[in-house]
DNA sequence: AACACGGGGAC
DNA sequence: GTCCCAGTGTT
């Protein structure tokens, strides 16, 4: 390393250590609790992570504990975070670690890597956090930090991106403390070179910094425009008998994959309430002399790129016999309101169930 | 290489 | 409304 690199590393880690912010997966080189951190953090914030993070510690102190869980549980535990392949794919990971390495992580980026739900990202965290492996993590915050302080232009989405990024971290590293040199390069980017509206006048890099000498703070990093949000209209139709309702289990290929939710009818508009009774499973229901009791409001419901459009059609059924077999058939089941209360719902749902249920 | 995958918070 | 967050997996 040069001396100014090595200057920059020694301005950073000298930033972070009167800056950084109190946090539980700090100061320990536990695996698991560095692992779990990243998992629960990926494209998270902080203060949206930090109670799943404790709630998730106190259900589950140690891996072993994490793999004996039923993975619904997990997933309810998961409920409101979002990406709930990740709660997936940390059950998975963790019932790995146990079964296949004895509960120890592996120890080493390369090994790392191979874990499910753990990237480049995450390997290079957890490597580093806690192994002390100099490999440079590459997220959001040091894309922001590195391109403007240097004046990276390429397109952060772009292909070669992450190599080029990783490149230029990896001069920068320290060679005896990149596990705070990681965590300084993050810190620094949450809470110092902001996306909007970034310190730059007490910024310890003004002096050398492109962005803010070319005035480019809000042009870099350089990201390609989003693509278009699709519209979904979803009619739920709630079918309770005594009080208990039947529910769904979400498959893969759409969101919400192993959360619950209720017979859906969807259609690129709003249907008349006509129209909707002619659906099969509907007709055999008003035959069987089950009431509309009440249409819900219109729900709308944002995703990165969905808005979905709900509305929630309460029928009460007085023959359920005759139609448990048609719902089962379709994957449905008959869940009271202290069950479902345990089952993990995407938010939309839960919304609608705490208003009229709950 | 492009796309799918949640929800919340800041502006 | 827009942006983006301690990204990963699939096709």
């Amino acid at each position: 390393m040069n001396t100014d690199t090595i200057n920059f590393s020694y301005r950073l880690i000298d930033w972070y250590g009167s800056h950084k912010r109190e946090l539980p997966w700090r100061n320990t080189s536990d695996p698991y609790i560095i692992w779990l951190s990243e998992i629960i953090l990926q494209q998270t914030r902080v203060q949206q992570g930090l109670p799943y993070f404790n709630r998730f510690i106190d259900s589950y102190p140690t891996v072993n504990d994490l793999a004996k869980a039923p993975e619904q549980e997990v997933l309810r535990l998961w409920q409101g975070l979002g990406y709930y392949s990740r709660a997936r794919n940390l059950h998975a990971c963790a019932k790995i670690v146990v079964e296949e390495f004895g509960g120890r992580f592996p120890s080493n980026y390369k090994e790392l890597l191979r874990l499910k739900g753990v990237g480049k990202y995450t390997a290079a965290a957890i490597a580093s956090f806690a192994f002390r492996e100099k490999v440079p993590v590459i997220d959001g915050n040091v894309y922001r930090v590195l391109s403007r302080i240097f004046g990276i232009k390429e397109d952060i989405l772009g292909a070669k991106a992450y190599s080029t990024f990783y490149k230029v971290a990896s001069e920068l590293i320290s060679d005896d403390r990149p596990d705070t040199f990681n965590q300084a390069i993050m810190e620094f980017g949450a809470l110092h070179c902001t996306p909007n509206s970034p310190a730059c006048d007490s910024c310890p890099f003004n002096s050398m910094c492109y962005a803010f000498a070319h005035k480019q703070q809000n042009a870099l990093p350089v990201k390609q425009k989003k693509v278009k949000v699709k519209k979904r209209y979803f009619h739920y139709m709630v079918v309770s008998h005594n009080g208990n309702i039947f529910m769904k289990e979400r498959g893969p290929k759409d969101i919400w994959q192993g959360l619950y939710d209720f017979y859906l009818i969807e259609k690129d508009r709003f249907l008349d309430t006509n129209d909707l009774l002619n659906d099969p499973l509907i007709n055999i229901m008003l035959k069987g002399g089950a009431t509309l009791e009440e249409e819900s409001k219109e729900y709308k419901h944002v995703l990165t790129h969905q808005r979905i459009f709900a509305k929630f059609y309460h029928l009460n059924s007085r023959h359920v016999n005759d139609l448990k077999d048609a719902l089962r058939e379709l994957r449905m089941g008959f869940f009271s309101i202290e069950e479902i209360k345990n089952l993990p719902k995407p938010i939309l749902i839960d919304n609608y169930l705490n208003e009229h249920f709950f």
